[in-house]
DNA sequence: GCATTTTTGACCTCTAGTCTCAATACTGTC
DNA sequence: GACAGTATTGAGACTAGAGGTCAAAAATGC
């Protein structure tokens, strides 16, 4: 359950320096949805993280998960992965390197990330074509499970699909 | 309202062709709903296409614009467009040439589509090193209104602000 | 035209996410 | 360390997009 790229220790200090410059308080229960966040080892919806915060502070609800979510991804240390169903998922920024997409499993709830460096260049582009300033960049790809399996990556087939 | 690409009518023709070959009946209502949407000239929602299939046909309820919209889509006469809001967009496929990456503004309802045909090649490439098969992707660069306005493509900047 | 069977409209349900408001607890000051 | 002031919280109501139900209506094949 530990971290092994960073400290998590180190971590929950960025997030309770962040949550003090920004004039927010540091509470029990934005320290439990921090932990139960930033140590997950894959792509979460809301619904997993206030199940995964409970565990470390039962006294979590629904509605905090819902307003620390902005928070967490707003300090970098966790970002937003709409894949395009009705939910939303999230992910522990861990490792900030070069842009990834995303592979989708349609069938599943596996989502599978790829590095796609040449989004910089592209975003540039695009800035440079319409003289405008890209906020963000999202590329994705989708596929079926048998296949993502196939490449070894998709370990849920079958037991989510719905 | 015509078509410019191609006659409404042929349109109108390949539809119904559609829906027999799939043994599904040709009733008035998915036709007004054909119309509504094959013939708006930019991205709409359920709701818009509701309002707009009432005006050509007043018995169309909700329940049958979201009972057609994947019949459309599975037609491959209207796409879907998932910009990551709480509602999906949708939009006429009149012209089928090279991949489409959407440009959407994040402040008013605006998206803006510009060919990205290296996508192609991002496909072949993800489905090469992966040993999957690529079912499809998308692309998606977010900007700010004033931008997008800017580079003269926002029309309604300040309309529909929410 | 008629029987069969799909389709429809009205309305009910579902679910992710947001809002409200009184109760709780964090923070700076003493 | 206690206190006052104020942000934050939890429970539960609420919202909106989307989809399901079922009797009534309409399209198709004969």
């Amino acid at each position: 359950m530990d971290a092994e790229i960073k400290s998590t220790t180190d971590v929950k200090d960025t997030f309770t320096d962040f949550l003090t410059s920004k004039g927010l308080r540091v509470t029990n229960q934005r320290l439990a949805i921090f932990d139960a966040a930033y140590n997950h080892p894959d792509h979460f919806t809301a619904e997993d993280l206030l199940e995964r915060s409970r565990q470390i502070d039962d006294s979590v609800s629904r509605a905090t998960v819902y307003r620390a979510l902005p928070i967490l991804t707003e300090s970098g240390l966790i970002r937003e992965v709409d894949v395009g169903r009705d939910y939303k998922f999230y992910m522990a920024n861990r490792n900030a390197t070069t842009f990834q997409a995303q592979v989708i499993c349609l069938d599943c709830d596996k989502i599978f990330e790829i590095d796609a460096p040449f989004m910089e260049w592209y975003g540039k582009t695009v800035a440079d074509k319409l003289a405008l300033n890209v906020e963000s960049q999202r590329l994705q790809v989708t596929t079926h499970c048998e296949e993502l399996q196939a490449a070894g990556s998709c370990k849920r087939s079958g037991e989510k699909a719905s």
